[in-house]
DNA sequence: TAGTTAATTAACCATTTTGTTAAATATGAT
DNA sequence: ATCATATTTAACAAAATGGTTAATTAACTA
């Protein structure tokens, strides 16, 4: 089977793991892109509906989606003139298991808590 | 109960929520940072046994340092000349709960599998 | 007191990020 | 062909990022 490639293909079919994660953290690090990822779980949308609630111009958006685009966070159907853009479940999944992986080595949290208040309280 | 204020609790404890996980998904976008967590996960250290395994300079270390201090994600304690970090994993958590929050609302996985598919293979 | 060690800060630099406005592209409708 | 609509690209600017080396601070040691 013949794959044309997407950006997304292109740059994690070669490449470390480690750099789907630092672009997955880096997508989720803005409250714009966060805010597109949660509406998008409810279904495609358009970049005009997605830009609607935002105050910034239309083609800010567009730069964060093709930043979504190129994580591999999101892609894109064409109709017409419009882009319907959906979320790829999976690999923002990455980074949630990376979290849940490292939280399985977690020491119990209540001694974890007592050294935060520590430091809060004794410490510079 | 009076706390003595550290960057963490300044920034946290009066503006929004969504600050705290922009930072902590930016702290996490960088490998450096994630390596770094990760072997905190183990107990405390100190800044030269954390450098250790990194090529870059002390320094380097020091400034990413500060930046998981401001987020919140680890703190320090001092012995001597010595600074022993500590992760806070309730911190980390939040990004956790973010991502497992989200994928509450994910459609199946199989149907956006094959949306995935159908955009590597038809369109652009 | 002088020296050593651990860590941070200062000053600097290249690159990336995130926004802007204006122009370009592409599709559908008249 | 022309026009309107949806989206992207270009060109630009300010700020943040992530690294460097050199200097500074702070605590222990002889």
């Amino acid at each position: 089977m013949t794959v044309k490639c997407t950006r997304f293909i292109i740059k994690y079919m070669v490449k470390y793991n480690d750099e789907l994660l630092n672009d997955v953290f880096h997508v989720l690090s803005d409250p714009t892109r966060r805010e597109i990822i949660r509406r998008l779980a409810d279904g495609e949308m358009t970049v005009m509906s997605l830009a609607e609630p935002f105050e910034m111009s239309l083609p800010a958006i567009s730069k964060h989606l093709k930043v979504l685009e190129t994580a591999g966070v999101v892609s894109k159907r064409k109709e017409g003139t419009f882009r319907y853009y959906n979320v790829n479940p999976d690999v923002v999944d990455r980074a949630k298991e990376w979290l849940i992986d490292l939280s399985k080595f977690w020491p119990e949290q209540l001694i974890n808590l007592e050294h935060f208040l520590d430091q809060n309280t004794k410490n510079r």
